[in-house]
DNA sequence: TCCATTTATTGACATTTTTAAATACATGGA
DNA sequence: TCCATGTATTTAAAAATGTCAATAAATGGA
């Protein structure tokens, strides 16, 4: 188990959770301040707690599938899409590259 | 969140974990008995205690990543490629069906 | 039926994770 | 500097998870 094995199946988990899956699916793709959604305005729209959505977003963030800058006083997060389907073309290679070896047939 | 959603959500978690990746990266990717990778022998071969990989066989199989089948008092797992690759693009599509469509441009 | 082999389940325990309130930190305006 | 706003962290409690020993269940042979 490699070092970026470990790092794919951080990925995978940290995506394998429906508040979080919930949460991506309300980021937009760029930094975005035109729609104010900044974490306290996520919260509310989410009816989830401030500091529970912090939570989930220091989770993407340290899967590096999220981004965020800060401007003023809000932050804005947003979802890296690159990430997310490199996580997923990472899964596809790691199944066909651990693929056992056919060995000639006991005959 | 939809059930599939759910659905999603419980594949990636259960992919999410490094004993579980590595024992995929040991199945075949269709039922084999030529090889003796029945559940004891992988155990064995993993250093692993049987009832921890029975454990982990159980999550793969609920999340229906991996099939299974018996031949006489044996066991033998492989892991279903397709699954996994469908989990991959689902994933994907998830990521593209929830992009917040662009607002125009505030001028 | 009894026993040996193989796999699944149960139970116990430690660790991790989720949640959310309280609080700290950061920023900018008065 | 003080205050208001927005975000992150700390803290605590409950729930979920991983591990593994003990045991149950399933299968087939003697």
């Amino acid at each position: 188990m490699t070092d970026s094995d470990d790092i794919l199946a951080r990925q995978l988990w940290a995506l394998g959770d429906t508040a979080r899956l919930r949460i991506l699916a309300r980021l937009p793709r760029n930094p975005d301040c035109k729609h104010r959604n900044n974490v306290s305005q996520l919260a509310e729209d989410m009816g989830m707690p401030q500091p529970t959505l912090s939570h989930h977003l220091r989770v993407l963030r340290q899967a590096e599938l999220v981004s965020y800058k800060r401007m003023c006083r809000d932050v804005y997060y947003w979802l890296d899409e690159n990430a997310a389907h490199d996580v997923a073309k990472r899964l596809c290679d790691y199944v066909k590259e651990h693929a056992p070896k056919e060995e000639a047939d006991v005959t």
